[in-house]
DNA sequence: AGGCGCATCAGCCGATCGGTTGACGGCATG
DNA sequence: CATGCCGTCAACCGATCGGCTGATGCGCCT
């Protein structure tokens, strides 16, 4: 690839303003040719095929065909197209999927225009971009390949997690277990990080699905 | 039963320091007799035979041997005495379950003295007594006998739900499916009250359990 | 002896949640 | 056509949560 070609984009996301607001963007700027968009990962790993783009400005969290589905498929079918994640809001669970699905860079969207540029020539290089607060929780989960994180819960924590299930509000859990309400607070600050969520809910969702409750 | 006749009570409680409270409390008032005390509802059950006390004044929530198992099983034993439910905090989701049990009222810790030996005299007499809060979670919730409350969650509702269940923030659900912050509320007000529970967690675990997640 | 995990606690903060009240249009059912 | 459920939204409020920093004591393993 020389200087003066173009990079080639494929933008993948739901949001029809979203594709609008990147095709804009890129096309104002040189160095760049947007070649088509999706709305959802299905049409996306179609597209790819028949495009063959430098760069996959691709969402997660898509009605019809999710985001790290879609890469996981585009990097087993051996595609050369690099994958940038670009997620709407904040750092969610999606994260370490979608990277270890074989996403090259991961960012916000609400990122500085240049910031975005730069990610992609980036990209399109085969380096990987990360978003700081991506990166920061990366180097906190410097675990095995694909491996889920499963760290046990102790046996406390497991005990205020029930309660949890119950709709038990931290004091009423203090009370109940004859700890303090800052007790309460980090033992469930430590589950959080264990089980790789950010609030109860997510926390009583994923202990569910790894038979930890029920 | 005479009037003169004091009530037998057995407590049971796994607060050694709720069960004193409340021996004082009985002691000292005249027209009860607090035959003994017990830690559990094993426990609870063993005594209760031996003893026939008139009225039992039983803790939901205790280590060993649940509360609601304990009332089953005496009732079920065709068992005189009367179980007055007294939970330390709140009304929490066992009411209904306790009461469909066979516990003959259902109050909180924090109900006022008199009201707590009023309550006792009323259950002794076979007589239904509620909390307020109890009561008027009872008057919404006129299910069948042994109906487990299975309101059917809207489309979207479910929608939201899925979303919490993955620890999405309101905000974020918000923009998830392209509505208001406020609506997002009012679709949980309205499933928690659907599913019986408080708040998001207690969604999500009443969710898996009946299938509706997961 | 030193390190490590677990459990306990404090205080502060901003962010978020849940409750409440009230409202509007659409659509179906009766 | 009246009633009810669904979905949408607003504004306000107190309660709760989650993050952060930092600290102590205990038991276990090396």
């Amino acid at each position: 690839m020389t200087d003066d070609a173009p990079i080639t984009l494929l933008i993948v996301d739901d949001h029809p303003v979203v594709r609008d607001g990147l095709r804009g963007m890129f096309e104002a700027a040189p160095g760049f040719r947007v070649l088509d968009e999706a709305a959802n990962g299905v049409e996306a790993v179609e597209k790819a095929a028949g495009l063959d783009p430098d760069v996959i400005l691709m969402d997660l969290r898509m009605p019809g065909g999710g985001g790290v589905a879609a890469i996981r498929e585009l990097t087993r079918g051996g595609a050369r197209a690099k994958v940038l994640v670009l997620t709407t809001y904040d750092t969610d669970s999606d994260t370490l999927p979608a990277i270890e699905a074989g996403a090259t860079g991961y960012l916000l969207k609400d990122a500085p225009r240049d910031d975005l540029f730069n990610a992609v020539r980036a990209a399109a290089e085969g380096r990987t971009v990360l978003s700081p607060a991506v990166a920061s929780r990366l180097v906190s989960a410097v675990r095995g390949p694909g491996a889920p994180r499963n760290e046990p819960l102790s046996a406390r924590e497991r005990e205020v997690l029930a309660l949890v299930a119950k709709g038990t509000s931290n004091r009423e859990i203090a009370r109940e277990l004859f700890i303090s309400e800052a007790t309460v607070k980090t033992h469930l600050t430590h589950l959080y990080a264990k089980l790789g969520v950010k609030d109860r809910a997510a926390a009583v969702a994923t202990a569910y699905q790894r038979g930890i409750l029920g």
